[in-house]
DNA sequence: CAAATTTCAGTTCCACTGAGATGG
DNA sequence: CCCATCTCAGTGAAACTGAAATTT
C-alpha cells in the first residue's frame, strides 16, 4: 500500500521529526536544568567569543527580546557575564564564565546522547547523508 | 572550515528546516484563507471517510480540544458536516461536503508547491531520499 | 464500574511585534 | 536625521491539561 498523502509528504515528516527531537531534547535539558536557548547561547559565545547581544541572538536565531531574557537567567547563575561595551555604549558584551565553560561540556553531552536517541534507526552512513540532505536545504 | 557545533547538529537542522516549512505552509495557506488544521483534518477526512472528531484527531495528530474548534470553522466555512452518530451516542460523524473536496483539491496545489519550494535544493533522488530517512525516524 | 467521546476553560511555551530609551 | 542596540510589554498560534457531561 502506498503512503498516504500526509505521510509522504516532507513538510509533515519534518513537522513530527522536528518535534519528537524538541521533546527528546527539553526533556534531557530540563533533567539537568537548563533549556534548549541555554545550549544555543553559551554553543554560540563559545564559537563566536565574546560578542554583543544582538549578534549572539543572530547566530543562535533567538529573537532579540527571548535573548534578553535568556541570558538574564544565564548570568543570574553565574555562566555568563554582560559588561558595558566601551566602544559603543549601545551594546552590551556578554562572556562565558568558567561555570558557564564546564556547563556547555556537559550539555554537549546531553545533547550528543539526545542525537544517538534520535537517529537511533539510521545507520552511521545514513545519518551523514540526512544531515547533508538537511544542510542542503539552507542554499537558496 | 569545518561545520560548527550547531550547524551540524540533527536536532539543529530539523529544527530549522521544520521552522521554514511551517513558515512556508503558513504564508502559503493564509493567503488562500486557510490554516494548517484545515488541511490536516480535510486530508485525513477524504483518507478514512467520514469519520468521528477523535478518530480525526488522532489520525491528524491534533489535540481533542484543537480537532474541535478547528471543526466549528471548517463547519461555519460548509467544508465539513457534522452529525450524530445514531450506533454511539457519544460520537459525532464528521463529512466532507462537496465544496470541501474543493477546498482540498485547493489546499493540495497550494502544499504541493510548498513542498517544490522547500525542496528546491534538492534533486528528485534526494527528496526520495530525504523522505525515506525521514520516514524511517518514525520506526522505533 | 471502567472507558471513550465531546466540549469548555485555562495554561504553557515559543516566536514575534511595537515602542521607548540610548547611543553612533 | 537615520540606524542599531537593548529592553519591556503585549500578542497570537500551537499544544496541552483538567474536568464535566454523555454514552457505551
Amino acid at each position: 500500500m502506498p503512503l498516504s498523502r500526509l505521510d509522504s509528504l516532507p513538510t509533515w515528516l519534518l513537522s513530527r521529526s522536528s518535534a519528537r527531537a524538541h521533546q527528546l531534547l527539553a526533556g534531557a535539558l530540563t533533567a539537568v536544568d537548563s533549556r534548549g536557548y541555554d545550549y544555543r547561547l553559551l554553543a554560540a559565545l563559545e564559537e563566536l567569543g565574546p560578542a554583543s547581544q544582538a549578534t549572539l541572538g543572530r547566530r543562535a536565531e533567538i529573537d532579540r527580546s527571548d535573548v534578553v531574557a535568556a541570558l538574564e537567567e544565564l548570568e543570574s547563575k553565574d555562566l555568563v557575564e554582560r559588561a558595558p561595551d566601551p566602544d559603543d555604549g549601545r551594546r552590551r558584551i556578554v562572556t562565558i564564565t568558567a561555570a558557564g565553560k564546564r556547563r556547555l561540556r556537559k550539555l554537549d553531552k546531553v545533547v550528543a546522547s539526545v542525537q544517538d536517541d534520535l537517529l537511533a534507526p539510521l545507520s552511521g552512513a545514513e545519518r551523514e547523508e540526512l544531515v547533508r540532505l538537511l544542510g542542503r536545504l539552507e542554499e537558496r
